[in-house]
This record gives structure tokens, sequence and C-alpha cells, in this order.
DNA sequence: TAATTATTTAAGCAAATACTTAAATAAATA
DNA sequence: TATTTATTTAAGTATTTGCTTAAATAATTA
């Protein structure tokens, strides 16, 4: 791949894509981390996983088994990917296992969240 | 995969398995309509290019090729992609075609975006 | 302590993803 | 009209993803 401008077009904005370059350098970090949470929450089974939860609060890994009707194993890999990125936490009460949103990404999910239902009050 | 119930636990609330299932099903369309535009903002390449457009409002796909120092084949691919599902639109000027992100999803990514600048405040 | 139950982990595989390079469109200019 | 420029499309490929099945942990109960 070429590094060089691969655009000649005389009405380039030099300014403006060196101002564009700059913001996402210092923004490096945010970009990475939430672009990582939107690719986590952008699987289907996940994102219903994250919607089950802020409704019902806490839920086991086969309460979701039931639900989206899919394997246990299925379930807690998508579990742990979440637990992995600290979008959702863990409680141990006997055998089971009870995962919820974690509180650093509770109004993040939220605010997200909130869609699903203005978007359905519309339809 | 077994369809049956999975889990035998004496504890399980078959209410709010009930209850669950009800509430994805009657949410179904808005669920996978939004699960997919996360999914879609999910990648970074992609991310970066939405954090763009709400900065500077409009850019081409060879301005985007520069910024992004990959090829624009590349660029072009994703710029599709979001245009595919509605995220950005399209306007021509001469040989140069700008994108910017469709009004319809302005407010969604606006919310979402919101949290790059306040994150980098915080760190 | 042995068997059962809930969950996780690991290996394997099919499908999806994101790039590459080369070729095709489409508009501007010589 | 031929050439250049901006962009898109298509084919090929390596990587990632999300499932499956089987085995491993861990806690409860007989």
């Amino acid at each position: 791949m070429k590094l060089e401008v691969s655009c000649t077009r005389a009405e380039a904005d030099h300014q403006q894509i060196l101002r564009c370059k700059e913001s996402l350098n210092s923004n490096a970090d945010s970009i990475e981390d939430i672009s990582r949470l939107m690719a986590l929450a952008g699987n289907e089974v996940r994102f219903k996983i994250l919607f089950l939860l802020q409704k019902e609060f806490e839920l086991c890994p086969c309460d979701f088994a039931d639900i989206l009707e899919m394997s246990v194993p299925a379930v807690s890999q998508h579990l742990r990917k979440m637990k992995d990125a600290k979008i959702i936490g863990a409680r141990r009460e006997g055998q089971t296992i009870f995962y919820h949103i974690s509180k650093k990404n509770e109004s993040f999910f939220a605010a997200i969240l909130t869609n699903v239902q203005s978007k359905r009050k519309i339809a």
C-alpha cells in the first residue's frame, strides 16, 4: 500500500486533513475503547443479552440459553467476552452465576438501549 | 442443539423467562436494526469515519484514505457498507463524492460519539 | 464420598470480515 | 475524443468470529 497522499484533487483541504489526523491521534485511546464496546454490543446475541440485563438486572447463563434458545456454551462464550471487556460483572450464588451490566458502562448502554423502546413506539 | 429447557435449577423463574422471551419478540425488529448499526459502528475504521464526519460534516473517499492511511478501495468498501445501511449519505460534486452522516441517524451517533470527547477529558 | 447440576474451557470448523490487487465506471480536462 | 482523475466493483485470501461437541471445574446433594 502506498503511504503517500492518494488524492491529488486541487480542492483537497490539507489543513482539514491535518486537523482530522490530529483529532484521531489525540482521541486514539477512547476511539479504540468505544469502538471495541460497540463491536461487542454489535453482535445480535450479545445485544439481546445487554437488553435483557437492563430490563431484569441480572440473569444466569442457563436463563439466557432458555430465552435465546441457544446452547449454554455458546451463551457462556458471549458472556465471557463481555466480562473480559468489563461490560458485565458476575456474582456467584451457589452453583449459579448471575451476570449484570457493570456500573462503569451502565449509562453508556442505557443511552443506546433507550433507542430500542423508542423505535418500537414509532413503528 | 437441544431446544428443551437447558437448566433445571429449582430457583429458575419461569415467569421471568417468559417475560424476557416476549420482550425480545415484541422488540425484535428494532433490536435487529440497532445491533446492525452497532456492528457497523463497531469496526474501528468505520467508527473513525463516523467520528470524522461528525466533526467535519462531509469528506470524500480520498480524504479518508489520506487521513486513515489506508487504500482507497478499502475505504470505499467501508463507506459502501454504511451507505447501504443508510448510516451515511453521498453527494456528488464533479468527480468527487462527499459523504455525510444521514439525518436519520445523526442523533443516535451523536450520543455515542459524545463519549469519545468526554472520555478524553476524564483521562 | 459419589453423583448431579451449573458453568466454563478447549478444539475444530464453517461463515463472515476486511484487506489486497486488478479491472470497471464516471466525470473532467487536454 | 483520448487521457487523467476519483471512485467503485470484483475476485482472491488471511484473519476473525461464533457456533459445535467434548472435556474440565466447581458447587450441591444423596
